[in-house]
RNA sequence: GGGCCUGUAGCUCAAUUGGUUAGAGCAGAGCGCUCAUAACGCUUUGGUUGGGGGUUCGAGUCCCUCCGGGCCUACCA
């Protein structure tokens, strides 16, 4: 039995998520889990929600809450949302937890004692109408370059020019719209890790087998221009973690809290450590997760990210851990997501384009959309959803093939014998052909999901949905029950049994249908199944079960119209 | 501007890392079956692998170039 540890990128605290999130980080992480569980490991599965920053801020001044408030208000309205889609968490954290300020507030002091922060004098855009300073992108104004005249700060979207704010004719807050700005010094925090550049890429080039998505992006940061740069950590606003070297006062940082993509990955550990308070645990039992020095030496720990993240989980990060010169885990495989499209553009939080999770939930059950965005995971590219593709899948893979096998089984029993397993014949050579063509998938599945590689073990499963489909219609008890009822009931017994080495192998991809199976084949045996004729057996003659309800019903397609033309625009 | 990713059948994706005739699913066509959610099974039609050039005994895979899509570019997160 391994110990494996498994985080899933934060969601932003700013609303709703949407199906592009899910299937960048939590709900390939959450697959994972339930496997490895499965499978019988030990896992800690460990989300939060990342709620510091300007963003956060200026949320909570639109709905007229204080911002902590909001937050607390949105992570339960989230945390109901990932128990919606059965996100299988140990724990569901919060950024803002007080764990996550000591724990932040301790690496920065200890990086401050090994050389690795340095203060910087800058000078920085402040908005004396809006009260704050305010962040590059924030400031809007004429583009030098092309004459646009909502460019930001950052950057010009229209001629994709790059910019610093004081290029920008005519600046105004993108707050407020106020031209009443200046520029003032401001002290902050650097990380140094240009100074850690090189232990990190030596510790990049030893990891065998990442995406080449993940490697590649900390390559480039690594090694382009001057290499990794040193990265401020501090900001001047109030949402945050407090500046403080450990429990000391960090003089000339008063009123400043730490970045945060600083404290984010943080929460990883924090959350942890959460989780073992929730449970009235003590702090070994978190720290076994993750401290080398008491007993975290074995675990495997796997991040799952959207590619956005990945400097930040390649490199910063690791800086943070490294540069404490304390033994915390670092990360041994980081599997990184492209983006999931929505009908030909990008899935929008800002616009309110796509589908959103609360949406999703009102309109379908978790699983189907489970399955459709799993078995069409962006690994390797960005994936595009449409609705014309949601519901060709979900109609032939859940409904025809794994829903319908469940029925005409179940029906056949019912009508040729009763709700019972039947009794009698034996096994001949068609089953041991299924038996052995059974095996072999089943061992590509397992090799598939322990790869990460989502999309091949969910054509897999599909594969092994239809080998029942073919048995049946090779064995054809319908049939054979006129000459041979015996035999018959043979075959119906492998059927039955089938549906629950399915319910079995197929609860990760969706749990729920997975449970109604189980339930309506009387068993709680989940074992897994090493033996596949062993596993075909598990429901001897004689047991009782009861036909079930259908287990996944079509989308029609006047659904599918009304879905399309309902979330063609915005949301409102 | 720079870096990286990507383009394969009508659609969604594979292709053991340079190796035989580029494979699946869906959609389409034909046949079979009648237990089942008008479901299932079998057979089958679809490809100048974005265009062009090169290296090689051999290229979807490597190189050059052009065209299209995307991401990142360090102060959104």
């Amino acid at each position: 039995m391994a110990r494996i540890l498994i985080t899933s990128a934060l969601p932003y605290i700013n609303g709703i998520k949407h199906l592009g999130n899910l299937v960048g980080s939590q709900l390939p992480a959450d697959l994972y889990a339930r496997y490895m569980r499965q499978r019988g490991h030990e896992v800690m599965f460990i989300c939060a929600t990342d709620e510091h920053g300007t963003p956060a801020e200026l949320a909570a001044v639109k709905t007229g809450e204080e911002v902590a408030d909001y937050c607390a208000r949105m992570h339960d309205v989230q945390a109901d949302l990932a128990d919606g889609f059965r996100l299988s968490f140990d724990h569901y954290g919060r950024s803002s937890s007080a764990r996550n300020h000591t724990l932040t507030q301790h690496l920065a002091g200890k990086l401050a004692e090994n050389g690795l922060i340095e203060e910087v004098s800058e000078k920085q855009v402040y908005s004396n109408a809006d009260g704050r300073f305010l962040p590059d992108r924030y400031i809007e104004g004429t583009c030098p370059n092309c004459g646009y005249d909502r460019a930001r700060g950052d950057q010009c979207e229209n001629c994709t020019k790059l910019l610093d704010p004081t290029d920008l004719i005519d600046p105004r807050s993108a707050i407020s719209g106020s031209t009443d700005l200046e520029v003032r010094e401001t002290k902050h925090l650097y990380l140094r890790q240009s100074a850690l550049k090189d232990k990190i890429d030596a510790w990049i080039d030893s990891q065998k087998g990442w995406p080449i998505l993940t490697t590649s992006i900390a390559k480039k940061w690594l090694h382009d221009g001057d290499g990794l740069q040193d990265r401020g950590i501090t900001r001047d606003v109030h949402w945050g973690v407090p500046v403080k070297k450990g429990t000391e006062d960090w003089p000339g940082m008063e009123g400043k809290v730490f970045y945060v993509w600083f404290d984010a990955p943080i929460e990883y550990i924090a959350a942890t450590a959460e989780w073992a308070d929730a449970h009235g645990l003590s702090e070994s039992d978190w720290e076994r997760w993750w401290r080398t020095d008491k007993g975290a030496e074995d675990v495997r720990y796997v991040q799952f990210m959207g590619k956005d993240n990945v400097p930040f989980h390649t490199l910063s990060f690791p800086a943070t851990i490294m540069g404490s010169g304390e033994p915390w885990k670092l990360v041994d495989y980081i599997k990184s997501f492209n983006y999931l499209n929505y009908d030909g553009g990008q899935f929008s939080t800002s616009q309110g384009r796509g589908v959103f999770m609360d949406q999703a939930l009102d309109i379908l059950p978790s699983d189907y959309w489970r399955w459709w965005l799993l078995s069409h995971a962006p690994e390797n590219s960005d994936s595009e959803f449409t609705w014309e593709n949601f519901q060709a899948s979900v109609n032939k893979d859940l409904a025809d093939v794994l829903g319908n096998f469940v029925s005409r089984v179940t029906k056949f029993c019912r009508s040729k014998f009763t709700e019972v397993v039947p009794e009698g014949g034996a096994f001949g050579a068609q089953e041991t052909t299924l038996i052995a063509d059974l095996t072999t998938r089943i061992r590509a599945y397992e090799t598939h999901m322990e790869a990460m590689e989502i999309r091949k073990a969910a054509s897999e499963l599909r594969a092994i949905w239809v080998a029942g489909n073919e048995y049946l219609q090779s064995a054809a008890p319908w049939s054979t029950f006129k000459t041979d009822p015996e035999q018959a009931a043979a075959q119906v017994r492998l059927a039955l049994n089938l549906i629950r080495v399915y319910a079995v192998l197929s609860r990760p991809f969706i749990p729920d249908a997975c449970d109604a199976l189980m339930a309506a084949m009387h068993t709680d045996d989940d074992n897994w199944p090493d033996d596949v004729s062993a596993a075909l057996a598990a429901l001897p003659a004689g047991h009782a079960f009861t036909v079930p309800d259908v287990t996944f019903r079509k989308i029609t397609d006047d659904e599918r119209a009304e879905w399309e033309g309902k979330f063609a625009g915005a949301r409102t």
